[in-house]
DNA sequence: ATGTCC
């Protein structure tokens, strides 16, 4: 079955590369439904990009560049472009591992939502249990998730779980604007709203045993997805040097085909500036992520107390994202400034920037479904250097907007359905609830068999949602 | 995604 998709070169004036779609034929007339593909294009006419400009299975359209969306630009003198990281910098997944089964929590499920719902603030614009000063804040985003584990927030063991450990050593705090600060104080441990939420799930389903092994997963366990970013702070420091770039641009003769997709040169005054900035929210989401874990082992401890065994962390990814990077480009390495806007790192065995317990099955790539769906942990694998830069696909990927969600989603029967499918639901906000209904999604499973067929991530295992704690 | 418009 075809999976891959190419919209040559020489299609439209401009393209200095061609346009790659990763998708099953019969995703194609979703994807063809919203301005994706012609985002995708104009990502094709970005100065430095390198080999193609390339789309996942669960593309739709973002601001500016497409969510699912996947670039490398030649180091150090192309461009790099705020949009094709995103809004919310650094939001990712982690997954946390229980070391008890199904059947040993089932009669405190509910208990153990509530408690979740209590510990972990959710909502928009909500604050945390930390209020920060000026210091830990700059800390936050200088160290990222060690600030956590240096100041009792953390479990040390978990950072070298983290993809690039928790930290970007690039940032630099400075460069991040006292609006972006203000913003930022209260946030640390929130998950925000939207489609972040906290999940507990069963594993499902095994489709690969040998990593399974490694990852130390197994049928009917009890495992914590945690999805969320930056928060303000990091919406911030997008909307701060997005401005900052679609002034600055035109110094550099550079000219966009949409005023969403400004960029300036990556060694350019502004290029660095917001490189640094996006590297510090980036600290403060892994922060957060940590901050978040530590307070679901609160909650976990206290529904269970002795009997609740430990939550280790099995891996952390980001998937709103500019990386440094060296790729195998035209037979040479090459260092390339990989853009990964709703898009998960996915190296394969034998990389050296992943964690030396994995170097032989590739890094654990967690794909969340949408609410009430399954979720996947993929392989990283060997396919997705060679082809997409290392990366694979990152989620569902919407298929309506929110306010089309909202149109055809009554909230209060959603919840009921999913009640009856036996998902807790424990959310603040029914209309967060309706714009994140199932129908507004594609189908996870046809995702994941894409990137599976294309030979860029592998299954490792199924999740299906016993409880999903959200805004 | 987001104090969903300074």
């Amino acid at each position: 079955m075809p999976y891959l998709w190419e919209i040559p070169m020489g299609t439209r004036p401009g393209m200095l590369v061609p346009a790659q779609i990763y998708a099953l034929e019969e995703m194609i007339d979703a994807i063809l439904n919203d301005n994706s593909i012609e985002q995708l294009i104009h990502v094709s006419m970005l100065p430095g990009i390198m080999k193609a400009a390339m789309v996942m299975p669960d593309v739709h359209q973002g601001y500016g560049f497409p969510i699912g969306g996947i670039a490398a630009m030649r180091w150090p003198d192309g461009v790099i472009s705020p949009g094709g990281i995103g809004y919310d910098i650094n939001c990712g997944v982690r997954l946390l591992r229980s070391q008890l089964h199904e059947k040993q929590i089932s009669a405190q499920l509910e208990e153990l939502s509530v408690e979740l719902y209590k510990e972990v603030p959710s909502g928009i614009g909500k604050g945390g249990q930390l209020t920060l000063d000026r210091e830990q804040l700059t800390q936050v985003l200088k160290k990222g998730a060690l600030w956590a584990v240096e100041n009792g927030y953390g479990d040390r063991k978990d950072l070298q779980n983290i993809e690039s450990g928790g930290v970007l050593d690039f940032a630099d705090p400075q460069y991040v604007s006292e609006h972006a600060f203000q913003r930022g104080f209260a946030q640390l441990g929130t998950i925000g709203a939207g489609n972040h939420f906290v999940e507990v799930d069963r594993v499902e389903e095994i489709y690969d045993e040998e990593t399974a092994r490694v990852f130390q997963l197994q049928k009917g366990q009890i495992v914590i997805l945690i999805h969320t970013g930056s928060r303000g702070l990091g919406h911030q420091v997008a909307t701060d040097y997005i401005r900052i770039m679609q002034t600055a641009m035109s110094r550099y003769g550079l000219k966009s085909p949409d005023r969403e997709l400004a960029c300036v040169p990556f060694d350019s005054k502004e290029g660095q500036e917001y490189y640094k900035a996006m590297c510090a929210a980036a600290n403060f989401a892994w922060c957060n992520r940590e901050v978040i874990t530590w307070e679901i082992r609160k909650a976990w401890n206290k529904v269970f107390g002795e009997n609740g065994g430990k939550l280790d962390l099995l891996y952390d990814v980001a998937h709103n994202i500019a990386k440094i990077e060296e790729h195998h480009i035209d037979s040479k390495i090459q260092k390339v400034i990989v853009h990964r806007k709703g898009a998960t790192r996915a190296f394969g065995p034998g990389n050296k920037e992943i964690p030396a317990h994995f170097l032989q099955t590739g890094q654990p790539v967690l794909i969340p479904g949408s609410m009430g769906t399954n979720s996947y942990v993929l392989a990283g694998t060997r396919g997705s250097e060679d082809l997409t830069f290392g990366s694979c696909c990152h989620g569902a990927g919407r298929r309506l907007s929110r306010t089309a969600a909202k149109k055809q989603v009554e909230a209060v029967q959603l919840k009921k359905k999913l009640q009856d499918q036996g998902i807790h639901i424990q959310s603040g906000s029914f209309r967060g609830l309706a714009e994140e209904a199932p129908i507004a999604y594609k189908d996870v499973d046809l995702v994941v068999e894409t990137v599976q067929q294309a030979g860029i991530a592998k299954k490792v295992a199924k999740l299906r949602p016993l409880a999903v704690i959200k805004g």
